[in-house]
DNA sequence: CTGAAAGCGCTTACAG
DNA sequence: CTGAAAGCGCTTACAG
């Protein structure tokens, strides 16, 4: 199969290149070509299997029909369900998306940022690492069209899509003092992330409103890149005195099955010496036992809200009002937090 | 931040585009620009934060610095440790993946190949559906780069990095056989799948070789989208009259994960009435109670020998031979088959 | 040592 | 109804 190009067909057809691509991209009518070479080009092209080029295409008109996406690792089950989602609702408009992971290194971000403008994406759609408000500035300052989803920054106003982790957070805990438990731990990553950072807020206001001081003790922070070396201290230190805390909160799914391999490690017996609650989750925690209760969060509809407003941004011909989504987690609850 | 081109450097600094460029490239010394007028270059570069169009160097150079992956769904675990994989590699090499899920239609991964190809990447890796022999005959035919994996076509010659599948069933068909289990399931997808087939035919093997004769009524094919609504029926049937199984082997993660969901239903104590065994692994079943027994894929290898395969063949100015590359499995034995 | 010019494969005002 | 020409932003033989 040969290479058939616009002016193969143009040639071949005794006509201009200009005609042949006006045909092509529907505006034919527009500019009165005739029927019949209309039907000869399209006939042409068909029978030719020719496809256009899109770096000549994209270089010309100025516009790529890619767009980018930017988030801490593919692997993790969240960003990837957001991916598959765009990436589909993506493909149903002409565009296609290219994604790179930063692995929460601001350096990687602002390089890959630098790496998809240059290939001229038309929009960006980030979960920053929260480390990089520089280039996320550079971006509003330039009136690039771009969408923080899952993690934006507070001080710093653009368009985003977010959940609501204080409340979630707040839920969670106050899920696990309905069922009378006193003694609540926290386990999280080192801050850094205003996402964790609300996480942790909402743990903490769920255990003022009853009057309970959250002592410094019963928050674990861990490394992101070393939480499965350092969990197993910081389980033990949970579990015994000052704390021996009666559960524990988990603000992340592998925090989670990390911090549970540990309590089993220990024999504990999950809930009923400790209960366990996540935010998040993997796709097996129902199998787990006890199967978890977690706080679950919108991925499709994250990823659905990001793609619209990101479609706005770029089509929109003047810069239009940010819009700011916090969308709601829900409580699903299973069986590691037991019963009253 | 003003965009700058080319053109603005040489304006500014009075001198050619063609010198900007060369130096810009790495290929002042070669072309024997004066050391000053290259610092100056850089300088200005740098200061002015100069970021070439790859749309435009791209269609200059005839190289895009991309490549394709084409996989049924970013969303599961297996293609998305793949995807992350191939994406940090690339990287290092000054690549960029583009990727897009087929969903296992045929139709679609036609289409995605298409459009990678328009958007002139310079390579492909695919997990194909295997039911589009067709527009690989037709890559094979330009003698354009690219690797299979996960799935090959066994008639049709090319590049590709797949697992023994056939013998990874064979041995977790074994362990179960070791264990004193003689009724053994097997729940899969519908045909079609070259994959799935040679894990059936290794299950079968494994029975074979002990003269039992693997009666059909013991294998269960369930549809890839509806696997959850047919999931009941099948265990069903295995657990009842003539099948009464006590072990079961799933051909892949989640048919396990939705195995396991319905022996719960049933009160059916695993592993002490039903063994099962899973091919292909998701994050939490370690956890999951029992811990699943599962043959792993050594995705990581995947990831990183298909790009090996690939760059050798994107560099190769000759048609070179085909690498195929078919890795081993790890049986990672856990609680779920019991002991004697 | 450096530059003018052609070319990559398209699109699109503009002219007729 | 159709075409010649310029242009998108680069790279790269070629000439001097």
């Amino acid at each position: 199969m040969k290479k058939v190009f616009l002016k193969d067909i143009a040639r071949d057809l005794n006509i201009s290149k200009t005609t042949v691509s006006l045909v092509l991209n529907n505006k034919g009518d527009k500019n009165k070509i005739s029927k019949d070479t209309q039907q000869k080009v399209l006939d042409y092209a068909k029978t030719h299997n020719y496809m256009p080029n899109q770096l000549a295409r994209g270089l010309s008109r100025g516009k790529s029909e890619t767009i980018g996406l930017i988030i801490p690792n593919i692997s993790d089950t969240f960003y990837a369900k957001i991916a598959s989602r765009l990436e589909e609702k993506a493909k149903d408009l002409g565009y296609t998306v290219i994604f790179s992971s930063t692995r929460e290194e601001p350096k990687k971000e602002a390089e890959l940022i630098q790496a998809m403008l240059n290939r001229q994406v038309e929009g960006l759609i980030i979960a920053s690492t929260q480390k990089n408000q520089q280039d996320i500035k550079e971006l509003k300052k330039d009136n690039f069209p771009f969408v923080l989803v899952d993690r934006h920054y507070p001080e710093c106003e653009s368009d985003y899509v977010v959940v609501d982790n204080f409340k979630g957070s707040r839920v969670a805990t106050e899920h696990l003092l309905n069922l009378k438990r006193k003694k609540i731990g926290f386990v999280t990553l080192k801050p850094g992330l205003e996402v964790m950072n609300q996480r942790l807020l909402g743990y903490r206001h769920a255990l003022q409103k009853l009057n309970i001081e959250p002592s410094d003790t019963l928050v674990k922070e861990l490394d992101t890149e070393n939480y499965k070396e350092e969990m197993p201290q910081a389980i033990k230190e949970l579990l015994s005195f000052p704390n021996a805390v009666d559960s524990i909160v988990f603000s992340t799914h592998f925090l989670t099955a990390s911090g549970l391999r540990e309590l089993r490690r220990f024999s504990i017996r999950v809930p009923q010496e400790v209960a366990i609650i996540s935010f998040d989750q993997m796709s097996a925690f129902d199998l787990v036992e006890p199967p978890i209760t977690a706080v679950i969060q919108p991925v499709l509809d994250i990823g659905d809200i990001a793609l619209d407003i990101l479609m706005k941004k770029i089509n929109a011909k003047d810069s239009i009002a940010y819009s700011k989504r916090v969308l709601d987690t829900e409580l699903v609850i299973r069986k590691s937090c037991g019963t009253i």
